[in-house]
DNA sequence: GCCAACGTTGGC
DNA sequence: GCCAACGTTGGC
């Protein structure tokens, strides 16, 4: 079982909204990074967890876990003229963009917030504080899991 | 709103 | 295949 930070603009879709969506599930669209896509396509697993990220707002944080319930299929929106992320060049034949399912698992009572991973010298291995960071989805190590899920206890 | 750091596009 | 121009991300 691998985790992955997956980010979010709270604005658009906030853990809160993950929470209230039907079965508390949500596809992850919208993704059109291809080494994001190459993630969810090739990578994610059933079952891997999701850290939640809240990102572009007033304090950048991990906010919550969640799940993945369904591995790779294709991003409907590409083929969608009226989607902000329709994609010309895809067919239903040869998609280009996929992604999975994610449900709601919790809402940390507190945040991770950047600056505090950005302060301790422990998440250093942390992708998410490294110069230059901007995949939307990225995989967490172990190590690193398990620091986010102690910290985020106390 | 600024801007650094990427990523993508398209002419050659 | 190079690279300049352009677009986007996301912290600040």
């Amino acid at each position: 079982m691998q985790y992955w930070l997956f980010k979010s603009e709270p604005d658009t879709f906030s853990i809160d909204d993950l929470a209230k969506r039907p079965a508390q599930t949500e596809s992850w669209d919208g993704v059109r990074n291809y080494q994001a896509r190459n993630f969810m396509r090739d990578e994610i697993k059933l079952g891997d967890k999701v850290f939640f990220y809240h990102s572009s707002c007033k304090a950048p944080a991990i906010v919550g876990l969640a799940e993945v319930v369904k591995e790779s299929h294709p991003d409907l929106t590409q083929f969608d003229e009226k989607s902000k992320y329709y994609d010309p060049k895809a067919t239903k034949d040869n998609p280009r963009w996929f992604l999975v399912d994610v449900k709601f698992v919790e809402k940390f009572a507190n945040q991770l917030t950047l600056k505090m991973m950005k302060a301790d010298a422990r998440y250093s291995e942390m992708p998410l504080v490294k110069k230059g960071s901007r995949l939307s989805i990225m995989p967490i190590p172990n190590k690193i899991a398990k620091l986010i899920l102690e910290d985020i206890k106390d």
